[in-house]
Order: C-alpha cells, then sequence, then structure tokens
DNA sequence: TAAAACTATAAAGCTACTATAAGGTCAATA
DNA sequence: TATTGACCTTATAGTAGCTTTATAGTTTTA
C-alpha cells in the first residue's frame, strides 16, 4: 500500500501522514526501490489512532505520551487517566472562559441597534470606551 | 514618549507595539533623531482600542475591519454590527464543539477506574478501537 | 509516446505574538 | 574617562499543527 492509498483509508493528507512521521509521531515505513513509501494495514491503526487523539483535541504531545505508556503495556494505567484528567481540566477552562467571552459580546452588541453612523455605533463606542464590564 | 513608557502604559510588551506596527494595525510614529519612536498620548488609544478587540478574541484581521470602518465614520453602522455578530457565532459554535468533546472526553474517562495495567487501560482500549460514539 | 496522476524532498506560510541575537544610545557612576 | 546599566534599534527564529508551494522524479493511462 503506498501513501496515498494509506491517506484515503484514514482519511487524510498524505502530507499529514510524512508530517507524523517526521514528528516521531508513525515510524518510518518500508521504502520501495524507487523510495516510495510501503504501508502495511496494521500501520493503519497507528494513524488512526493519532487521528482520533487528535479528534479528542489531544495535543501531539500528549499523544506521543500515550504512545510511550503503549509501548509498556505492564504499567499501571495511572498516568494514562491523569493525562486524561488533566485534558478534561483544560477543555473545562477552555469552555468557561469562552462562556464569559460570550457574555461579554452579546452585551456589547446590544449597546447598538443598527441603523446608526459608524460614529454613533454602539459596539465601536464600548469598544474604544473600555467599557467592557470584565467577568 | 518612547515605546517602553507607551507600552508600560497600556500593558503590553514593546516587541507587541512594534508588531502591530508592522502589521499597519497602528502607523508609524515619529522618530527622534536617534532612531528612537516617539508617541504621543493619543496614540494609545488606538493602542488600548487593539488590545480591547483582542481580549474580546477578534483577529487582527477583524481589527483592521472594524478600524476601515472608523476611517469611514458617516456610514451606517452595520458592518460593525455584522461583524461582531459573527464573532458571537464563531465563539458559540466553539463553545458547542468544546461542550460535545467534554462529554465525549469524560465519558471515555468513566471507561477506566485507576488500578489497572495499561493494556487494559479502558482510556486507551477506548481511542484505539474507535468506540467513540460521536455525538 | 505523451499527458495525467502519483511520489519525493525541502522550504515557506498560517496566527499572534515571544524570544533571542547583535548592536547603537544615553545617563549616571567609579 | 571608562564603564555599567537601562533603554532603544533591526533582523531572525521559535511556538502548534498542519497546509501550501516549488521542484523534480516515477508510474499509470490514453
Ligand atoms: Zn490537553
Ligand atoms: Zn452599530
Ligand atoms: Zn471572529
Ligand atoms: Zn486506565
Amino acid at each position: 500500500m503506498r501513501i496515498g492509498q494509506l491517506a484515503q483509508l484514514v482519511g487524510v493528507e498524505t502530507q499529514t501522514i510524512r508530517f507524523y512521521e517526521q514528528q516521531g509521531l508513525l515510524p518510518p515505513p518500508d521504502r520501495q526501490d524507487n523510495g516510495y513509501r510501503v504501508y502495511t494495514e496494521k500501520y493503519g491503526e497507528g494513524l488512526a489512532f493519532i487521528r482520533r487523539c487528535r479528534i479528542l483535541g489531544l495535543s501531539l504531545a500528549e499523544i506521543h505520551e500515550l504512545q510511550s505508556y503503549q509501548d509498556d503495556p505492564h504499567q499501571p494505567c495511572t498516568a494514562v487517566n491523569a493525562l486524561l484528567d488533566d485534558h478534561i481540566s483544560h477543555v473545562r477552562s477552555q469552555i468557561t472562559a469562552l462562556q464569559a467571552l460570550e457574555k461579554q459580546l452579546v452585551s456589547l452588541r446590544a449597546s447598538c441597534n443598527d441603523d446608526r453612523e459608524v460614529e454613533a455605533c454602539g459596539v465601536l463606542a464600548g469598544i474604544s470606551e473600555g467599557n467592557m464590564h470584565q467577568q
């Protein structure tokens, strides 16, 4: 299987596969005589794992960490679970921050009812004067 | 006023001010004979405007757009309000996505009660097998 | 046989800065 | 006077996770 087929199979771009390889998240595959990469189907599982981690918002560094745990399967999984707990709390604090931001934006938006000139726009005035009641 | 004082006044780093200038978000200030940048207090208002926009999560491109409206103060403010509406919907969709993600992560986390070996870790198994019931 | 499609590497671009390097300017001090 | 220290200058690289571009070689297809 060549890189294009693997890419299609997993649903990534070929460059992304090369990028992961370069970053050390995927092992260098065998090469044909012409230099083309050759992959087994099993290789695709590793790639799919990375993609699912990315969909879960894990960073490449976190994925790398998970892989290192997989390489040592008889250790207790405390670190794996802790990594996920950390990530969950990252996500939660992002949500909190964005919710506060949304509130601010909505109240700013409420300060203008279209149909004004830019000069008198409540939104621009609100930002300019800094009446951004924080939090 | 030199760049260090302006930076302290507004609460930014000097490099950030130079960066905004380079990006065309701030006009090039006058220079002393020795090449040092000289600022008026009024200049600080423009900088503070940018900072407040950034706190509201606006991109530099969006800020640039707002500035172009400010330069034409007798137009209707429809575009300003539309920009903010767009931004609010960006923020909302980010929140929605993160909330869905959190749910997934929490359910993944629940599939493992520490005290296992990595080999049997519910979290790793969950990611590997792709039982990530996408919402 | 010649074009289309695929592969390779290397390098730049994206966002919004931050950090580093190497050097010039200025006031105060030893 | 020499030097320290704080400030300023520009240019360049680094951050994350790819994507895009450039250039070139290979395979497949028409
Ligand atoms: Zn994380
Ligand atoms: Zn308005
Ligand atoms: Zn936006
Ligand atoms: Zn576990």
